[in-house]
DNA sequence: AATGCGGCCAACCGCTGCCAT
DNA sequence: TATGGCAGCGGTTGGCCGCAT
């Protein structure tokens, strides 16, 4: 493939790891940490590109990597936050604990996905699966309405969101994400927030206002922009108080892009940051919204079984 | 027992976006 | 503001393994 490979090839090992290169790498991590993955190789005394190294690190030498077969709460939050991200990988494994992005990956392609497809062929409406008409659903069977909903979701999704781009894009002094977050923060749904939940405002200041690095600011402002994106999906782009203050409790960064030239047209613009990230949780279990129904039918469980006929 | 085939998964490749300068 | 370096991410590949013939 043309382009250059991305570290010197001669000299350096690929292919599989030996037990004495894992013990290298993680005596090395544990010792010093990764610091910069390229010079980190030869610090360690081995003959691996940086990337490699990270990656072994990251899927399998990492403390916490849950190995072994998937639960099926597992494959059912797998599911979910696929119907709504896509191949968003790192995102989803975020959401469990444990498990790397590549491994969700391989399972999904290799189990799930055929699983899913095979249901789908059974109830012989693979096309609705493709395509979501939300005017054909109606009359399919639960398992192939889930389907497409959760297509019409994550497509809604992405529409809010540059919507939502759009309108903080159009506020005449904003120019940076900090910016749209201080002007919420100052704004009458900062106010109530701040009334209704008196007694965390402490936590909030605190990890919104004074966070000292860019992408600390960047992760604040895209709290405020979920909680806009959340309640958005009926009339009002004003976040309900409940919804806010259940939004305010978590780590998550879901950051829409704010690039001027692409605000408002591209339906991708947008991505999840921050492993810590429990938006998706929110999501999920948020009963007023659309996503309520995913994690409460058992027509979604048997897809996975493959049992809906 | 030998061979072919398909599934699985670890690892690699190349693109994208962030950040420092 | 432009640019280069880097880490991270998602797609793809290749080798191993188990099963069928």
């Amino acid at each position: 493939m043309g382009k250059a490979p991305c570290c010197e090839k001669h000299g350096v090992r690929r292919g599989a790891w030996t037990p004495e290169e894992d013990q290298s790498l993680v005596d090395y991590i544990h010792k010093h940490g990764h610091g910069s993955w390229r010079s980190l190789p030869k610090h360690a005394g081995l003959l691996r590109c940086g990337k490699s190294c990270r990656l072994r690190w990251i899927n399998y030498l990492r403390p916490g990597i849950k190995r072994g077969p998937f639960t099926s709460e597992e494959e059912s939050t797998i599911v979910q936050l696929h119907g709504m991200l896509g191949n968003r990988w790192a995102s989803i494994a975020s959401q469990l604990p444990g498990r790397t992005d590549n491994e969700i990956k391989n399972y999904w392609n290799t189990h799930l996905k055929k699983r899913l497809l095979r249901s789908c062929y059974s109830q012989r409406a693979k096309q609705l699966c493709v395509i979501p008409d939300p005017t054909i659903v109606k009359s399919e069977s639960p398992s192939t309405r889930h389907m497409v909903q959760w297509e019409s979701v994550r497509v809604e999704a992405e529409a809010r969101l540059s919507m939502e781009s759009t309108m903080l894009n159009s506020w005449p002094t904003s120019k940076t994400c900090p910016d749209h977050f201080l002007q919420l923060w100052n704004s009458e749904v900062g106010k109530s927030f701040r009334m209704i939940k008196g007694k965390e405002e402490g936590v909030v200041s605190q990890s919104l206002v004074s966070q000292p690095s860019s992408s600390s600011k960047l992760e604040s402002c895209s709290d405020v922009s979920l909680q806009v994106k959340n309640n958005t999906g009926n009339s009002s782009c004003i976040p309900k108080l409940e919804d806010v203050s259940m939004v305010h409790e978590q780590t998550s960064s879901y950051k829409p892009k704010l690039d001027d030239d692409t605000a408002g047209s591209d339906s991708g613009n947008y991505e999840f940051l921050d492993t810590s990230d429990s938006t998706l949780k929110h999501l999920l279990h948020m009963p007023d919204s659309d996503m309520g129904f995913l994690g409460q039918n058992d027509h979604f469980q048997n897809l996975l079984d493959g049992t809906c006929d």
